[in-house]
DNA sequence: CTTCATCTACTACCTTGGTAGTATTACCAG
DNA sequence: CTGGTAATACTACCAAGGTAGTAGATGAAG
């Protein structure tokens, strides 16, 4: 088991699975490219972080003529996930209510977003 | 305006900060002692990292005879603030409902916590 | 063949969190 | 006064994220 710590994506690190993600496969040069405007970084900066994130085992690449085409070796899902259970762990001794309720409380909710939640927390309700 | 960037927070010094928390006001010893068990770190560890800490603007401290007093120079609120905010904006871009939803569907939940948040959800509802 | 653009590889830094040893200082017990 | 103890200060590392320059290889254009 490979067990890569799927909790601990610095900002770059996940724009860059995002792209990958969205791209399902992608050279450096594509992901250099979905990055411009938002983040104006070097060629090889991207190059740099795809090669330590494939050896931290976030995405694999495989070799198309001289181009390495990277792919995501791990799902957003994954990484959603055991980033929110970090922070849920962290601050929230893992009280999942809590984390809800404090995201909740502390900020501004629209209505239909509230309505939202509502339904689901009520079909969630009903299938226990 | 001090600004001090309160979303990225290692695990220690998290762990730090909410014994300052608890106790308002902690010797580096206090710290120490409170962190023992848990993590079993070298005294000098915790006083580096306080010392680190405050350099940073987490927190401040007095001196009292030889020893220092450490007290939060941030509140606990603004750091969960802070992190979950840094989180909702990696992962979910802002959108609130989606991280709520997210977390409420990847895991479990008691009917008691669903409860708590229908009404929770109910109490936000009408004072919009 | 030569030149130029394009890739990857390697190396190098900087920052921050984490961890801890050593030095120094100062107080306290005898 | 003399040890010993307990504090902080200083220094030193390591790992990881982030950033980028330089070198070397290779393919394409002329």
């Amino acid at each position: 088991m490979s067990k890569t710590k799927v909790h601990r994506l610095g900002d770059l690190q996940l724009k860059i699975m995002k792209v990958l993600w969205d791209s399902n496969e992608a050279t450096v040069a594509d992901v250099h490219q979905s990055l411009a405007g938002e983040r104006d970084l070097a060629y090889t900066t991207v190059a740099t972080m795809l090669r330590k994130m494939e050896a931290r085992g976030l995405a694999r690449h495989r070799v198309d003529g001289r181009s390495f085409v990277y792919r995501p070796a791990v799902g957003s899902d994954a990484v959603t996930r055991g980033m929110s259970d970090h922070l849920l762990d962290r601050l929230f001794e893992g009280n999942l209510a809590d984390m809800v309720s404090h995201l909740l409380t502390t900020r501004e909710v629209s209505r239909e977003e509230l309505s939202k939640l509502e339904k689901l927390i009520a079909e969630r309700k009903k299938s226990l």
